[in-house]
DNA sequence: AATGAATGAGAGTTCATTCAT
DNA sequence: TATGAATGAACTCTCATTCAT
């Protein structure tokens, strides 16, 4: 529903999104994405005006997807089990982008359009986390949202860098980090 | 101590920090590095080999100075004391470099010594933490390490992109984030 | 026929054919050959991967055209006519080519693609004077082949640099050198 | 006598012989020259205007240690002995130079100085033949003295070419080459 | 809508040469 | 005389973008 597209943008987008993802912005090239595509040069053009809002549609695109299974993650649990779920969510939906980790690191720098809309992005993945932990009566909620992300976050880095990582050992690292933020380090210290 | 260099390696490498720091690897230009350094476009080319090289020198730079002084801030402390200090070196360090956010984000792909060496930093820093933790007798401590340091991490990102954070709002945060980390948020639940 | 190359890739090559001859490789810009073609620098590195491809390019077909040439001068001919007619056309070529002196000269140094091509162009040189001479009983004939061969260039040379040299100089040129490699220079020497 | 240089005048000149030949002069850079010669970059030009003076330089003592060697090699000799023995002495003196071939052929393009002396080398050459010829006898000296020396030097390149090349080959290609200049290939033609 | 040949601004890098010491 | 740090003009090559077909 909404915009019409063709298939051509789907595919120029599918492209855009694994050749991004592989090489980042600077590195990659129209003329990589078109073939990748299978389709002209020229033809990038007729679907989006430039590099640049290329790369946005692609990163609005994975961003939106994001933003939307997170939501699905929060409705009707309890805190602990609302945080383990989007802990979980959080580290499978990177695990599964392994292969696109530039997507993430390597972006233009200059377009206000592009820093606009991550802006954004990140303003309402926080507020997501932020309603849910204030409705649960956590105080300061914006703080924690954020701290909760940023955990989350460097945690992701470990999966994408670290080739060992297993699938298995992602659930696991989502329970550790739920549970940190619930109860804090301390809760782990061994008695002496 | 240190290598011996004139007047010029250091014009330019502070001229590349603050360039690179502004505009990311990808947009900025030997030339402008060269001018704002005062010297010729040819004389970077005398101190450092590539544009790569050129970046790398200032990340390593940067890195060094940084984990020296979180190396200090541990020695002598409690965990409640360290973390609450490490917290507040990581802010300050980076509210100090508000104008150079590109530094930490537009790096070149593809560039194999630079990986590496990032990936040496990231693996000092978190070591610094871990072994902090575990001295301490926080269980998983590698674990615990990380997601001390995504934390802040993320709390930094607010510092470097809301233009309104004042220096005093850094150690209130930096507290704020080490309570978390030692008791978790529900420390901080609203009695109902 | 051969492969289908578009109007610019010829107007390229004559381009190039015409700078490279004039001032050698390396004092040629492909700003100029493009130009000089009519097309833009970019162009260029349509048609050809880079400026020694370019200079490859040149020169072979240069080199083919003239072995064509020579291949067609030795059909049904005594050992005298053959030769009388090599030394007529090799000079005659070259005569031809006066403006293009540097081709010959000023070619660049590391490349193998063409050091490579050069060596087969002139075995293939030399083995056509010398099938001939050997198909005429004349001993020793690859020795004698390339005697024959250096002669001539050295004589091409004194047209190439002569500017006062007369094109109806070239066939007397090329009697006395025939001649001489018929015979020998004491069938010059004066009675006395 | 008569001019009076340093031992660095020598030990660049010996250097620059060195690199020139090896890497023809557009390859070559006067740092690397420099080094090989024990001197700093500057020092080069304490001696020598530029680069293409340098490199006239080196030519210029090259070719005329060449010519006072054959000057040598035609006193008081017949036709046949003196042809015999330039022969030998051309060859020889180019198998010696083996390492040196670039020099021969990668010369600057532009530098009127040295196209110059060039011109002025090759009519020094060939008169010293032409003069010996004629006073043998020979009709048309100037053109068999061209002839003549074209002759070696196509057989030199076979020598610097092709690393098979021993020395005791160069006397016998020599003996050859006199021969047929005196008697022609016919001499060589199988009864039949 | 689709193409892909053509463009040309712009980047990094080299190296002969200079000149203050 | 000797140095070598500094210069900057000049080059090759890339690639986002356009537009005639």
């Amino acid at each position: 529903m909404g915009e019409m597209h063709g298939d051509k943008y789907e595919a120029i987008l599918n492209a855009a999104y694994t050749v991004f993802g592989t090489k980042g912005f600077y590195e990659s090239k129209i003329s990589e994405i078109a073939e990748q595509a299978g389709v002209a040069k020229g033809t990038v053009y007729l679907y989006f005006k430039s590099k640049e809002q290329l790369f946005i549609a692609v990163t609005r695109r994975d961003c939106e997807q994001y933003l939307a299974e997170m939501q699905d993650a929060l409705v009707n649990r309890t805190l602990g089990e609302g945080l383990l779920r989007m802990a979980s969510l959080h580290l499978h939906y990177y695990y599964k982008r392994k292969q696109h980790t530039k997507l993430f690191f390597m972006t233009p720098n200059s377009d206000p359009d592009l820093i606009e809309f991550m802006r954004g992005f990140i303003q309402d993945y926080t507020d997501l986390v932020k309603n849910k932990l204030a409705s649960e009566g956590v105080l300061q909620p914006e703080f924690h949202a954020k701290a909760f992300i940023g955990m989350m976050e460097r945690l992701k880095m470990d999966i994408l860098l670290n080739q060992d990582f297993r699938e298995c050992d992602v659930d696991q690292t989502a329970a550790l980090a739920a549970n940190l933020f619930m109860h804090g380090c301390e809760a782990g210290v061994q008695k002496s």
